[in-house]
DNA sequence: ATGTTACTTAAGCATTTGCTTAAGCAAGGA
DNA sequence: TCCTTGCTTAAGCAAATGCTTAAGTAACAT
């Protein structure tokens, strides 16, 4: 019995393509936030991101839990390891023609 | 802080949202391929294949050439790049994670 | 009980996506 | 030349997306 639901790399890269959506994975990145918390730095309605929440958390992307009526919104990793794993498969075809990025990389690993 | 601000990171996980476009992708990271190819293991029209790779192509993760009336097609890493970029950022949140689930997966002999 | 807060859901609408078939076009072969 | 090949573009359609406003729900305060 799986303890981890499958990753639906269609639906995680979808969620990944908006730019609210990053954001919205930046800001819980710094910690767990409440609805309106992610919504305040964004130009549209509290619908809107509610929507965008509930994209990602199709996407397994967030965790939601109840604190009486406030919902705390936490970034859950394995989506973006398994978007990863997909994109580090062709890593040789940019660190081959780009140099600078292998050496961005290789700075990365050491922190 | 982007490396490559001429890639938009929108159109790219778009691009790689889509099943038959990522097939693509790993059909060309064997090597060159024409249109006609690329198509072959796929079930749509020659036309579907063409409108994904142009969705490819604005993405930036498709070079193509010219010979003769054969479009030769060649994956453009550094979109790639970027979209590794991005999400290597949040490394923390899934290795945290997998740690987690390697322990619920030690106590959890009777699979 | 009534109101306020924190959110979700519904309905509606414009735009985009993904596919189809059909038509178009340039390159090579007969 | 005419025909085929390799591929693109156009037109049309159903479904999905991203937003809005309005209504609904549940928790907490007064």
């Amino acid at each position: 019995m799986l303890k981890h639901p499958d990753v639906n790399l269609d639906a995680v890269f979808a969620a990944l393509s908006h730019p609210i959506r990053r954001s919205i994975i930046e800001q819980l990145s710094e910690g767990e936030k409440s609805v309106s918390e992610l919504a305040e730095p964004h130009d549209v309605s509290l619908s809107a991101i509610s929507q965008h929440l509930r994209v990602l958390e199709d996407a397994g992307l967030l965790q939601q839990t109840h604190e009486g009526r406030v919902r705390r919104c936490a970034l859950q990793g394995k989506p973006l390891s398994e978007a990863f794993s997909w994109i580090v498969q062709y890593r040789i075809f940019w660190e081959d023609t780009l140099e600078a990025i292998a050496q961005q990389v290789e700075g990365d690993d050491e922190t």
